[in-house]
DNA sequence: TGACCCATGTCAGAATTCTGACATACATTC
DNA sequence: GAATGTATGTCAGAATTCTGACATGGGTCA
């Protein structure tokens, strides 16, 4: 019958979806007792890798809405662990950076993190992940080739 | 000490968000105009492959809760896509079956889907397609292993 | 039989995220 | 200089999803 349907279980879009389902479930249990979520973290780390980043750049980098970066940055900037001047230094774009608060915050969260990733990949090859990094990048470069751009119109 | 950060480009778990979010996204934009979602889809496409399951099971399945899954659920009967019975033959399970309306509508759906998950794929050979295949297979059981089984409590 | 545990369907409310819209700032073009 | 296009921050409302809670059905085990 159906054979030209998509095998769920051996469908590549499908364990994407429930591998990134798993992975974030996992990191949620073990950033809740941080009281942070997986966007909380996402938004700490891109601040650390790049300070300055702007509202919409941490939001791209997050894959939500600019909208949805800016709710959580105002509670994160109310808790002390981001700064944003008052104005913004050139055009309308407000460089967002972490506070010490903030990193040491980021530490046990990275921490963490760390440890949920080496759960993931364990029982892997160096070798095995290396292939599945590049077979992911270039998933994702495939997907948006030929794409308009995402945002709100 | 300086414990090496986990670098977001080529972290697999970043990529995997990446990839995950940009199939979505993908899918979204083909699906749109036939007026589905992907948790749509989903849903008619696991109803297709194992008929009978019930609202958990998809719920399961589509990785959203079971309350998420019953609203989409009552859409969808509503639109007359899909039929559950008015009592339950056993227990307090409620199979959910496909009509010929919703299987049309599949059908549709589904053209559409395996149009992305093949540009997704392209570029990658038969051999590298099944390497990403198993490598994500492993990542989730890795991920699951000593993990407390998700729900509501 | 009865106590217990687990899974299911469902209701209600909260939290999160998104869509739509607007004004502003800069670059490009005429 | 003026017009246009793109990108940003932000406000407001809607839609979606989740958390919490409850009663029911069925299995296990004493």
């Amino acid at each position: 019958m159906g054979q030209d349907r998509i095998e769920l279980e051996s469908s590549v879009g499908y364990l994407l979806k429930e591998a990134s389902s798993s992975l974030r479930a996992a990191m949620d249990a073990v950033l809740r007792p941080l009281d942070m979520t997986v966007t909380h973290y996402s938004c700490l780390e891109l601040l650390a890798q790049r300070p300055g980043l702007s509202n919409s750049d941490l939001a791209r980098g997050a894959f939500v809405t600019r909208q949805s970066m800016n709710v959580l940055l105002h509670a994160l900037e109310r808790d002390g662990f981001v700064t944003r001047p008052a104005e913004a230094p050139a055009g309308r774009t407000l460089p967002v950076t972490l506070t010490p608060l903030g990193r040491r915050r980021l530490e046990q969260a990275s921490t963490a993190v760390r440890s949920v990733e080496a759960r993931m990949l364990r029982g892997m090859t160096r070798e095995e992940q290396s292939h599945a990094l590049h077979a992911l990048q270039r998933m994702v470069r495939s997907l948006h080739e030929d794409d308009v751009p995402r945002g709100q119109g």
